[in-house]
DNA sequence: CCGCTCCATTCAGCTTCGTGTCAGTTTGGG
DNA sequence: CCCAAACTGACACGAAGCTGAATGGAGCGG
């Protein structure tokens, strides 16, 4: 099982990642966007977030996680008189919480409880259009046939719905395919928008010329 | 519920009896002997286990229990260092395991999901397709007609059968055979796979090239 | 205690399929 | 109308996955 552990006091994150690394595999991130960028690459079975990370508020970053639709199972960690964030925790989508100091067995109990939990209930699906999407299963639909999607078509699709409505850059979309900073020549990302277009149908996606691409719902 | 507890050391016995009392019915009993008496006489819901007794290792206990057919679910109890044990005991039958020293809250836990898996259903088969599964009995027919499986065979498709439509990744299907942390260079996921679906039929479980398995319900 | 059987594990050779690239074509803005 | 941007069919390569066969070990019956 993959854990995604967003923590930025090194002697927690180093004690907590240790301590699961007997029993799962763990990534260690210590600021929301190295979590953000790991979301958007990894597949995680659940994550461990921090509330208060230097590059901002974790509650807005699990906020739009869940906005997102993305299925993720999210424990926040908060320190011992930071109530009102436990509540608003809860509130923003988190299915369980740690409190600080807290017991690493504690903490294992609580990741199998909430991993347990996750797996019993539906995948949620998200719709638009003819189009329907089970991230979690990694499924698509187009008037309710599904459709066999590719890793890359599945990488352009994913970045799509998580930005529906929203113009998303080539370049971005290059970055999605192939990782930050890698000076691809070639039309990949057009070759792949074609080969989504063709199977979930020429209006799904529009082209900006020299923007980039779009989603509408 | 009925819970037998096999445990010799009289502090980790007594503390968990005592948790476990909290919210079942619990027999504690020292020796693999008084433990097979209290199976023949009693009926239990869930056997407890440890590993390293007085009179003898408990594997063999456990693969006569899995011998006779008998549908009592089992968790393991073993110390920390020993992982070829867990391994074995998985082999053996056991349901779950737990390393020592562990938390009380994860034992239950732990115990609430074998109990789950166990008696999901008053007459649990459930149905796939052509393929029928009693979890409890460990069975599963084809057709109406009875299959049967390996350890290893089992293992998988216990895993695909609580992940019923969702991937379950190559690493965890390794995770599930071998224990977490194996470093296993080989391809026997792969192998079981396929021999899975020479028992079960062909289009029983996808592939999804780079990511993992999925069986559908 | 010795063979027998079944299962786990590994390996090698084979097949399948995703990927990246290119070339020729189409589109649309200026 | 022209040119740059975008589209798409085709193809070769390599990685990922599949499966038959060989090996060795553990359990079991004689």
């Amino acid at each position: 099982m993959r854990i995604l552990l967003i923590e930025d006091e090194p002697l927690l994150g180093e004690a907590v990642a240790t301590h699961l690394k007997k029993t799962h595999a763990v990534d260690w991130m210590q600021t929301l966007d190295d979590g953000a960028q790991a979301i958007e690459t990894v597949s995680y079975d659940l994550m461990l977030l921090d509330l208060n990370l230097p590059d901002g508020h974790g509650l807005n970053f699990l906020r739009s996680i869940r906005k997102s639709g993305r299925p993720l199972p999210v424990i926040v960690i908060t320190a011992r008189d930071q109530i009102r964030d436990r509540i608003d925790g809860l509130n923003a989508g988190a299915d369980d919480y740690v409190v600080k100091p807290f017991d690493l067995d504690e903490l294992s109990a609580r990741i199998f409880a909430v991993q347990r939990r996750a797996s019993a209930l539906p995948n949620p699906r998200q719709r638009i259009g003819a189009i329907e999407v089970d991230q979690a299963a990694r499924k698509v639909w187009r008037d309710g046939e599904e459709l066999q999607l590719t890793a890359r078509e599945w990488a352009l699709l994913d970045s799509f719905m998580h930005r529906l409505g929203t113009i998303v850059s080539k370049s971005k979309l290059e970055e999605v395919l192939y990782g930050f900073g890698s000076e691809i020549e070639s039309n990949a990302v057009e070759v792949y928008v074609s080969r989504l277009r063709k199977k979930l149908g020429s209006n799904s996606i529009r082209t900006l010329r020299g923007l980039g691409y779009r989603m509408d719902r």
